[in-house]
DNA sequence: CTTTTATTTAACACACGTGTTAAATAAAGG
DNA sequence: CCTTTATTTAACACGTGTGTTAAATAAAAG
């Protein structure tokens, strides 16, 4: 389901996910090196942190100039950006996540069973969109795995 | 090299980097809905979100609940909270970022071959740590592979 | 020019992620 | 109860990601 086609989202989030790149970032976040000083603190082969680099180049999380027969590597903020960028649209979320844990618990959480309507959009902030919000009921089931002829 | 082992941070940045969990969590921030709701909007099987669901619930990006035989989910914030406060490490890179491009512009980037003293870290904001920067010359060159006996 | 140093590419192995369909589970409803 | 509705689990296929070692490439140094 994902060819070259990813997006830069996606590519971003995926080169993030890994440890050993977060590592390099962090030891980059110290300033600029070559792949060879990049090694060292990994148990892991010159190969593997090569195509590491590679990931983050591509993600756009880095950045590389050749300095004679060195690679010379860096962060590259815009790049980094667009990961924060994607998850601030979800900040009014946890940011209000203190008043909301309150609201529940006046509510009483414990016998919950009426019709859900929406507890994460009622009252406080207008979300962003708004359109289609349903509370259940939904109109294609997916068992929709054709029924034996009788 | 991942087992099960995989810290929050690798989740929710692995869980993060696809563009259907994405859109299910965007979905969600217009309110908590069912699984059977979720599904429409995709051209994906059922099992498939479900196992979408679960990714994100493992990577406690969204929460469930059970309500008769609906499953109702919803975002949970603290999760979503996670990757960015990991991004925001790096906020003070972007921020200067602009900054920084005018620097180096007034530097004449072109002809830089010179000895690469950090220039991420020089001036501007202090790094966080600073400890270890080093300017090339590596200690450990990877070839290490067994050089054939003469 | 041959060697050394730095890094990448190639070729291979293997685990993991994601999608599919069929069957299982669980609660509601006739 | 037996059926319907909602969702998950099982079993399988297949591409992608990550690691390894050996060889290739490129620039510097002798």
């Amino acid at each position: 389901m994902h060819l070259q086609t990813d997006d830069p989202v996606s590519a971003a989030f995926s080169a993030l996910a890994d440890p050993t790149r977060r590592a390099i970032l962090a030891r980059l976040a110290l300033g600029e090196t070559s792949v060879g000083d990049l090694i060292q603190p990994f148990a892991i082969s010159g190969p593997a942190i090569s195509r590491h680099l590679r990931v983050l180049e591509t993600a756009r999380l880095i950045e590389r100039k050749v300095d004679a027969q060195w690679r010379i590597c860096r962060l590259n903020p815009p790049g980094l950006r667009v990961a924060s960028d994607w998850l601030s649209q979800y900040r009014e979320f946890w940011e209000n996540s203190l008043d909301r844990m309150v609201e529940v618990l006046e509510l009483g959480e414990g016998q919950c069973a009426a019709p859900t309507q929406n507890a994460l959009t009622s009252g406080r902030k207008p979300t962003p969109v708004q359109r289609g919000v349903q509370t259940r009921k939904s109109t294609r089931p997916f068992p929709l795995t054709k029924r034996k002829s009788p």
